[in-house]
RNA sequence: UGACCCGUGGUGUAAUUGGCAACACGUCUGACUCUGGAUCAGAAGAGUCCAGGUUCGAACCCUGGCGGGUCAGCCA
């Protein structure tokens, strides 16, 4: 386990990505007294997806690296969209993926005093206005990204009837959108956000912390960079979108710091996954139309999906630490998810044996009521996890899918006259295929060899070993097949097609009545299991003691099913 | 046709005063196996967007193209 996971941050020890060489060069030139302070800080509207796992990762590794700190920080400056709800689950998802912020969490509304007295101090050096144009005349004026945009007839205001009026504005004098508070800066400006850009709008909404304390509130320009410096961040990391911000996030910086500290703004490229959306907007469209079953469905890739599907913290730390940090667009294949995912699991999963799509067996030359209790190793991969009993009777379960009755060329499963090892116990050879009426295989007749009992050092080699379930003690449990979303590698990636075209019909199957060895009855919620040959799976939250519920958290590889779909294909 | 950013195997990331392009995933062989898993061994696959230039030497520096992304919310 620990091989592992140096295995997996090897890489990191000898090279250093753009961030953490800009911030080797910064402590070299001996910035900010050698502190690195980040932060991660998500607006509260909607889950945390893997995405923003890569942006924890980064921040909190980062802080971690260079003994600094990492704060959570809440970006709760537009009530209209933000909620109770989801600051809760961000700071579970935070928890879950093994990292903690420091002190209490943070919120941008925490510091909406000191941003009104900074406005305050900057429309007194004259650098800000109050504008009573309508939104839709405002941004007319602002001109395009190829033609200069035209002053506003309030741009030259008295420095008194702009403080006046943006009182004014905090005192509820104004309806929404009848009147803003703009910077003064440049309407030609080829960077379009330096065009006088909003940094109060009037909103008599209720916010989620601060009640009706405030009906102005600070646009996101005026309240990051601010609060990065309330905090003493050193290196505020964010998302390539926001490189055209980082001019007026220098520009309000000039405006209030004092003193030698200052935060940088550094733009990294975020995450894309194949067979994935991962906008936000996608995701509640995905969540409000009820095309999955929720922000945590195990298909969505939110962290609280990925945790229901069987995801480990683990898994997906070590996921972030291999895509590595870059500015140019990537789109990281699904698959090397999953390879961090099982890498994972096959370490720390018990196996465990159910049977999807029961076959019954009758070992016809097994004595009837006999009953033997067969040893079975709990992992392969770590002694340590023990064994375990399993029974053994005269009818069993098998996978339908092991048995073919026209078995092609390298078939290693059970068919007519044919051997096959049945895992932990003995071999068996198919005697008898017995059909209802209508030609269905309702069950096989088999015999057994004595002298092949596991363990029993009689080492005859039979090609196959299947996986089974002892009929009259299995349990019934219900197991959800999760499969990707979405079958096109970029579904919100064509510009006349709509993402939802390109769904998955079979993203989800359940299959009732599947049969599990009885130890499996004593599965904890979110408890991770292989079960052998199939995949690995995670007990449901929703499972109850009656009602087990396993969801299928990745298939394990299988060569034997590509090969069959290969050659399906060139059918 | 404006500004800014970015172009390295199929994918992603490296190459630390310019020095034979490396690692991971994926793919393909083979070995081993009481999981067609895991593991092990090996292979194919880029000459670094293009064209010039500087240099003994360029993925890295310069110039010019080309391609992709971002920006016109009182969203973040």
């Amino acid at each position: 386990m620990i091989d592992h996971k140096e295995k997996g941050t090897e890489k990191n020890s000898e090279s250093l990505n753009f961030i953490e060489t800009q911030i080797e060069e910064d402590l070299r030139q001996g910035k900010n007294n050698g502190k690195v302070y980040t932060r991660f800080p998500p607006e509260p509207n909607g889950y945390l997806h893997i995405g923003h796992a890569k942006s924890i990762c980064l921040n909190f590794g980062l802080a971690e690296k260079y003994h600094g700190k990492c704060n959570l920080r809440f970006d709760d400056t537009n009530p209209e969209k933000e909620e109770e709800e989801y600051v809760q689950s961000i700071k579970e998802d935070v928890r879950w993926l093994g990292f903690r912020w420091e002190g209490e969490p943070k919120f941008a509304s925490d510091y909406f005093d000191r941003l009104y007295q900074w406005a305050i101090v900057i429309i007194k050096k004259g650098k800000a206005y109050v504008d009573d144009q309508p939104a839709a005349v405002i941004a007319a004026q602002r001109g395009t990204p190829t033609e200069p945009g035209i002053k506003s007839p309030y741009r030259n205001r008295a420095v008194e009837e702009n403080l006046r009026l943006f009182e004014e504005m905090k005192a509820g004098k104004y309806k929404d959108g009848a009147k803003v508070l703009r910077a003064k800066i440049d309407m030609a400006s080829p960077n379009m956000h330096m065009r006088d850009p909003v940094m109060y709008r009037i909103m008599h909404k209720d916010h989620h912390r601060t009640g009706n304390q405030w009906c102005i509130y600070p646009m996101y320009d005026f309240a990051h960079g601010q609060s990065d410096y309330i905090e003493g961040i050193t290196h505020s990391i964010c998302t390539l979108e926001f490189e055209v911000h980082r001019p007026l996030y220098e520009w309000f910086l000039d405006q209030i710091v004092e003193g030698v500290y200052r935060p940088r703004q550094i733009e990294f490229a975020r995450l894309n996954l194949s067979y994935t959306v991962m906008s936000k907007r996608k995701l509640l469209e995905l969540v409000e139309k009820k095309i999955v079953d929720g922000w945590d469905d195990p298909r969505m890739p939110t962290i609280s999906g990925l945790r229901r599907r069987g995801f480990t913290p683990e898994s997906i730390r070590n996921f972030a630490d291999r895509i590595g940090v870059a500015k140019r667009d990537n789109v990281i294949d699904v698959s090397l998810l999953e390879h961090s995912l099982r890498e994972d699991l096959n370490l720390r999963a018990p196996r465990v044996m159910v049977v999807l799509k029961p076959l019954k067996v009758v070992i016809t030359n097994y004595p009837e009521g006999k009953t033997e209790d067969l040893e079975t190793i709990n992992n392969p991969e770590d002694e340590t996890m023990g064994i375990r009993k399993i029974p053994f009777t005269r009818e069993i379960f098998i996978e339908k899918n092991d048995f073919m009755e026209d078995p092609p060329k390298k078939f290693f499963r059970l068919s007519p006259g044919k051997e096959v090892r049945l895992k932990s116990a003995y071999i068996i050879r198919c005697d008898e295929v017995i059909k209802n009426s209508k030609g269905h295989i309702t069950e096989l007749h088999c015999t057994y060899d004595p002298e092949s009992k596991s363990g029993s050092g009689q080492n005859r080699k039979v090609k196959g070993t299947l996986h089974w379930v002892n009929a009259s003690s299995a349990i019934e449990v219900t197991v959800n097949l999760y499969d990707r979303l979405f079958n096109n590698p970029d579904p919100a990636g064509h510009k006349d097609k709509d993402f939802k075209e390109f769904l998955n019909p079979d993203s989800l199957s359940v299959l009732k009545g599947c049969k599990a060895e009885p130890s499996l009855a004593q599965a904890q919620p979110l408890e991770h299991f292989q079960f052998q040959r199939l995949g690995y799976f995670t007990a449901d939250p929703d499972s109850q003691p009656g009602n087990l519920i396993f969801n299928r958290t990745v298939p394990l590889r299988d060569i034997w099913a590509r090969a069959m779909q290969k050659t399906g294909k060139k059918n």
